[in-house]
DNA sequence: TTAATCCCAACCTTTTTACTCGGGATTCCG
DNA sequence: CGGAATCCCGAGTAAAAAGGTTGGGATTAA
């Protein structure tokens, strides 16, 4: 019942994005070492992340990422799915097919449920919100950023 | 982001013995064939049921398992903690210490959230619940049962 | 006494996780 | 133009978790 660490990791690189967004391609290794992950396997997690469409890249010098789209226009849902796959607490949800006993398993009722919440939560919050979030953290922190 | 195997067995093991409350201890052999599953893996399965206060057992001869509350007194969440441990999307929410960014981690908060609407689902749903959506599927299915 | 049952610990195989490694392709900058 | 900074990609790998299996011991009803 646990996220994997690139769904963690992920997330966490792609705040840090949205943190910063309007300012230009982000190198990795930045984030990689603000977030403190691994650059390497980050790299692999933005990989995922801009087949999907969710952060652009630019290459070669002065390069990096940044997203594709408005932090607003970003939910964590899309972002989870991209890394760890269809927010469902069984694979039977996930499958069209499903599992063949649906029709007599009483407790697909509660996965269903479940799916459903989780859901409304991942798909009802955006990175803007994360941002927001952030910009909380740090007023309470003390712990204020100048920008030039 | 699923559950594994251990939670997904369990609760449908549990289930079924909700089915047959009152009937008095139904053997494990004849659990594991109806929910098709390992009955020597389903035995680890109800060991930590046993242990955790959901079902008893009767050993010897005739023996076998029952709940060890009325239906409506267990929560799914009560089944899937004790088989998959806290119900939390991360760990730095079940562990006390947090991890060591909590106070600088906006992501955090979203798992917040998350935590509690899985917990909603889980703890508002009891197996009295299940066992109403088992009688409500085998209506269903015209697939009506005598008991003797 | 025997068959049915639960109880327990150890072992095992496969898959997944969480990385690391090495090198290639681009692009900016001086 | 050359070199440094980047992203891009595929393979390899160690450790952990998942999902069991095996074998035997303890209890109890009939």
């Amino acid at each position: 019942m646990r996220l994997s660490t690139k769904g963690q990791y992920g997330l966490r690189a792609v705040v840090d994005l949205a943190d910063r967004y309007g300012q230009g391609p982000i190198p990795l290794n930045t984030v990689a070492q603000r977030e403190d992950i691994s650059e390497h396997y980050l790299e692999q997690l933005m990989s995922q992340l801009r087949k999907a469409g969710i952060v652009t890249s630019i290459r070669g010098a002065q390069g990096g990422y940044q997203l594709a789209r408005p932090p607003q226009e970003i939910t964590i849902a899309e972002i989870i799915e991209v890394l760890e796959g269809p927010i469902v607490p069984v694979d039977c949800l996930a499958n069209e097919d499903g599992c063949n006993r649906s029709t007599i398993c009483a407790a697909q009722s509660v996965w269903k449920k479940l799916a459903e919440a989780m859901n409304d939560v991942l798909g009802s919050t955006t990175l803007a919100d994360l941002v927001e979030e952030n910009q909380r953290l740090r007023n309470k922190n003390g712990d204020f950023m100048y920008y030039i």
